[in-house]
DNA sequence: ATCGTATATCGCAATTTTACGATTAAAATA
DNA sequence: TATTTTAATCGTAAAATTGCGATATACGAT
């Protein structure tokens, strides 16, 4: 760990936990799938495919774009998303490595 | 999505968000990597290395079993934590296919 | 049998999340 | 200009999360 019991947690571990809480909800995975499956921008389709208020999913989005995995930029009187590809990368580097040392590290598990 | 709308999600974006959301706090981000640091069980020390009580660091821990991504045994008056290698690797597989259908999805992106 | 230690659980408070309907703002259309 | 449409925001309620100290439990050691 090589912490100190005052700094509480390092940027790595906050940026992960960050980006999880972000996916930690079904309906946005199914935001994201959404989004990844039309391979572009769509608007307010999301709305009409999940089963949620339209307040509800403009809370989630916004939640998402929090996190930075998502943008959205206004188009006339709607709204385009899109997947934040950089932001997605890094989601991509800092997970599947994360989850690689767990398995590794599970190799000489005492349990 | 292809899901009527009454169906709300599926199992497969309800264990994604799951398992992400048991990543989702930096304390039990720092758990799960001292687990694997020590590549074997530990025990009470993880109180001594985070900056949390006893008694956070129990729910953490109890959060992080719930998902399955640890198990906990008893031993004497110690418990003995350590990543549970079947379910690591379900996370493994499961967020890395999905951080991969992103990240692939992006290249076609409109924005 | 008693004491000390480790860990889980309880009770509580503060904060955050989730969800919804109602409202607002802004743009498009009639 | 008036109306309709899209999407964000507001207000609110219920539930969940986070954190802590205090307590309980259970085991090991004296």
């Amino acid at each position: 760990m090589a912490l100190n019991k005052a700094e509480l947690f390092d940027d790595k571990q906050k940026r992960i936990a960050e980006l999880s809480k972000a996916l930690a909800h079904p309906a946005r995975i199914a935001i994201l799938q959404l989004l990844a499956e039309r391979a572009n921008c769509i608007c307010g389709d999301i709305t009409d495919e999940l089963p949620l208020a339209q307040s509800t999913i403009s809370q989630h989005l916004k939640a998402l774009k929090k996190s930075g995995i998502i943008k959205g930029e206004v188009d006339g009187v709607r709204t385009c998303y899109c997947l934040n590809e950089e932001v997605v990368e890094e989601f991509n580097d800092i997970i599947t490595a994360f989850a690689q040392d767990l398995v590794i590290s599970t190799t000489q598990n005492c349990c």
